[in-house]
DNA sequence: CGGCCTAAACAGC
DNA sequence: GCTGTTTAGGCCG
């Protein structure tokens, strides 16, 4: 209660609560209250506040009742669902990415309701529903955090996955009763709960896809991580893909996934493909992400941005069950591939963009990351920073100069803006958004596209740019597809050979993740969240 | 019936 | 123990 007496005397409490409104001292990072417009609204009247009313768990009821009553609120601490604090509570990040912990930071000092009742006898049922949460909405993604050692980032998907509850690719099992599926599904995994009775149908779709990691019930065991990593949860192909890093349709995709899709993805994988395939791509997917193209871009970029690293975000794990991480760079496989096809079509026009800061959007860095660091201490990571993936020629020129970039567009704020995953979504706010967007653009067109995946760019802006390209590089196409069939191999090749090969690249990343450089860092000056 | 909330079992780390 | 996932049950519109 100390913390509730704050909140309790204080105006906290009010109604409508709005969360992100005053993160009492400013102890999070958060610093610009954005209330999506969901929240909207809170009308609410004043009336009373739920404070004392609805203590105890198992209020839920109560709490809708109440709010009924009052007319405002649906829950105890207001009208938001979980799922929308949770959204809240991301986008108020400065990555837009928290770890659980920090999300239950963030309610507790966000949300009146929840400020007594952040220890964890209290805490137990709610940060269970934001568990719960979390994992059942396609909306939220989770992103394997390697640096901080401790749990995923989440973040929002960028494709929205709306509220939805994520479909997980299954469709198979669940089709017919669900019941039946989940019984099915519990009783593979362990310990059967009670009754079993399971599979007295043919609920064998499971049975039929045994390997397929999609399928829910038989992720048990090996491959099924690659959802893991990013697990969004949503429809199989495209929405799935799409969600998945790289924000390239904007506009697109206000309109549709599924139109975006077509024509980023081109009918590629996911209509064809097997499932198992698909998954692959996926996985390439994640590759993409991280490759960027653009060793080369990408280390003239950073030259002018400033640093970008990549966190060391994603790691795929295919189903072959091995781990790929990509942190930081490693290897890309679009380099590959793309070396040939992308690289030129990225070099003039992007270099050149790259290079001139203030005119177009640096394209490429979209991968990478920007280092808030940077730009405030200015000094530590200089090299570091760069990794890149490509390497080696982004190594010697990163080494060399940090200007530390510049960032003034890319991020308004510079504390926070730590190191997002590489492609990730990164919903920023609309103006920092275009220019990271644009940044993407290019690149997610390339290997994207090239890939297949679709990428979700936010921006709109970008999107132009990238479509034309994406049909310049139809050959890519090609390319794709060998890597469909390749795709282990590919993997296994790139990273021996290629990636080995080039000792130049050495991960630095290491010291990078290890470091404090993540956010942690950016939040100097109040990181709460830590850990511990 | 679908959306939400809550609870709980379970698996990994 | 925390984190994540999944199943289940209940309430409400």
């Amino acid at each position: 209660m100390a913390e509730a007496g704050g909140a309790a005397g204080a105006p906290d409490i009010d109604p409508d609560f709005e969360p992100q409104s005053r993160p009492r001292s400013c102890t999070w990072p958060l610093p610009r209250p954005e209330l999506p417009a969901e929240a909207g609204g809170a009308a609410g009247a004043a009336e009373e506040s739920a404070g004392g009313a609805a203590a105890g768990p198992g209020r839920a009821e109560g709490a809708r009742a109440a709010a009924r009553k009052g007319g405002s609120r649906r829950n105890a601490w207001g009208n938001q669902s979980y799922a929308e604090l949770i959204s809240q509570a991301i986008e108020s990040a400065p990555e837009k990415r928290l770890t659980l912990a920090q999300i239950y930071e963030w309610m507790v000092r966000s949300v009146p309701y929840f400020k007594d009742k952040g220890d964890s006898n209290s805490s137990a049922g709610w940060k269970n529903s934001i568990r719960h949460n979390l994992s059942l909405h396609s909306k939220f993604i989770k992103v394997h955090n390697e640096a901080t050692g401790k749990s995923s980032w989440w973040m929002l998907n960028p494709e929205g996955g709306k509220s939805g509850k994520a479909p997980r690719r299954r469709a198979a099992s669940m089709d017919n009763s669900s019941k039946l599926a989940k019984v099915r599904g519990k009783a593979s995994r362990k310990k059967p709960p009670l009754q079993s009775a399971p599979e007295s149908t043919a609920d064998s779709p499971g049975s039929q896809f045994p390997k397929w990691p999609g399928s829910p019930s038989s992720r048990s065991n090996e491959d099924s991580d690659m959802w893991n990593t990013f697990r969004p949860r949503t429809s199989s192909n495209a929405s799935t893909i799409s969600a998945r890093l790289s924000p390239i349709l904007t506009e697109q995709d206000d309109l549709h996934d599924e139109e975006l899709l077509p024509s980023l993805v081109y009918s590629s994988a996911s209509s064809n493909v097997p499932p198992t395939v698909t998954e692959e791509l996926e996985l390439i997917d994640g590759l993409n992400l991280m490759s960027p193209s653009s060793s080369v871009l990408s280390t003239q970029q950073s030259a002018s941005s400033g640093q970008i690293q990549r966190d060391s975000s994603f790691s795929l794990r295919n189903a072959a069950g091995q781990t790929t991480t990509f942190g930081n760079s490693l290897f890309n496989p679009v380099d590959i591939s793309l070396q040939s096809s992308v690289s030129h079509f990225s070099a003039p026009q992007t270099l050149e963009a790259l290079l001139t800061p203030s005119s177009p959007p640096p394209r490429d860095v979209m991968m990478t990351q920007v280092d808030p660091v940077l730009p405030q201490t200015g000094n530590r990571m200089s090299s570091r920073t760069l990794l890149l993936l490509g390497g080696q020629a982004a190594q010697s020129k990163m080494s060399s100069g940090n200007p530390r970039g510049k960032p003034t567009e890319q991020q308004a704020e510079p504390v926070s803006a730590s190191v997002l995953p590489s492609t990730l979504p990164i919903v920023t706010s609309p103006q920092n958004t275009a220019s990271i967007t644009s940044l993407k653009a290019p690149l997610s067109a390339t290997t994207a596209q090239s890939v297949q995946l679709g990428s979700p760019l936010l921006l709109s802006s970008a999107s132009p740019a990238p479509l034309g390209l994406n049909q310049d590089r139809l050959p890519i196409d090609l390319d794709i597809d060998m890597y469909m069939e390749n795709l282990e191999c590919d993997m296994d090749y790139i990273i021996n050979s290629e990636l080995m090969d080039g000792e130049g690249l050495d991960f630095n990343f290491e010291p990078i993740l290890s470091t404090p450089s993540y956010p942690s860092t950016s939040q100097a000056s109040n990181h709460t969240w830590v850990p511990s």
